[in-house]
DNA sequence: GTATTTGCAAATGATTTGCAGTGCT
DNA sequence: AGCACTGCAAATCATTTGCAAATAC
């Protein structure tokens, strides 16, 4: 359920590994959603319209949607927050300030977690979706 | 940021606790979502028609934002997945059966997790969103 | 050459807003 | 009485679909 990829790997392989197929679209979108690390659907839109002013909402869609079915890229959702997406790498947790708004990932142990919650629920556990939130220590201090 | 509340108080207190006017439809709302744990809001919608066939779809909304904004109620998000809403209790962690859909609540300490996670970010921490998703022990069976 | 993808426009679905009437305190 | 809440209809925002032209392989 995890999926890596090394920095050798470029997106066109990457793409091609998920059995997609290479367009300039795809490549934008995962080029640009490396750089941002996690983006909204309009977020996306604004920037990608910088490279591709004519692409349209209908592509990007089409092709998140198509992204994450065969689990290249993954959508992180918050209470109350529109959903964010990022490249499926090593799996990790993620960090959100609820005062200036920024959202990072974080390298959490939750082995100790999920053992717990297997022994008690007797799931066979597939993934782990953490969002820890609070203020940042920037905001702290303002 | 833990709400918590007794069987001894009623829906009416729980409101007007919360500083908001105690309305029929309100009362409806909340017992339908202590019965069911948790609830999206169409489910909410057909259910409490029964109850209430004339509620409208906004003031459904209307409450939800209203009951979310002072902590009475929370949303809950899951990948691809609509929202889910319940009334705040004590903080707690959540299970998903992937092939039938089963949701439901799981205690888990996650003060190690929390600890780790104030020492390596310099984070303020006020809530914890876990979801853990796998196949419940029915679903693996069949 | 064939199947997939793109971009547009239209359709659908979800949520919000404005407003007149009603109900809570 | 006065303000908040309800329900309706309309407006807005988000996402999906159908289709013809363009592109990937």
């Amino acid at each position: 359920m995890i999926e890596c990829y090394t920095s050798s790997m470029n997106y066109e392989n990457l793409l091609r590994g998920h059995s997609l197929k290479v367009t300039p679209q795809r490549l934008g979108i995962l080029s640009l959603m490396e750089k941002e690390g996690h983006v909204s659907v309009e977020d996306l839109f604004t920037k990608i319209k910088k490279t591709f002013p004519s692409i349209s909402l209908a592509t990007l869609y089409k092709n998140m949607t198509a992204m994450i079915s065969v689990d290249l890229v993954k959508e992180v959702t918050i209470p109350n927050m529109k959903a964010k997406y990022e490249i499926i790498k090593a799996e990790h947790s993620h960090v959100l300030c609820e005062k200036c708004g920024e959202f990072k990932d974080i390298d959490l142990d939750m082995s100790g977690v999920l053992k717990t919650a297997k022994e008690n629920s007797h799931y066979e556990m597939h993934h782990v979706d953490l969002v820890l939130s609070g203020i940042c220590p920037e905001c702290q201090s303002s």
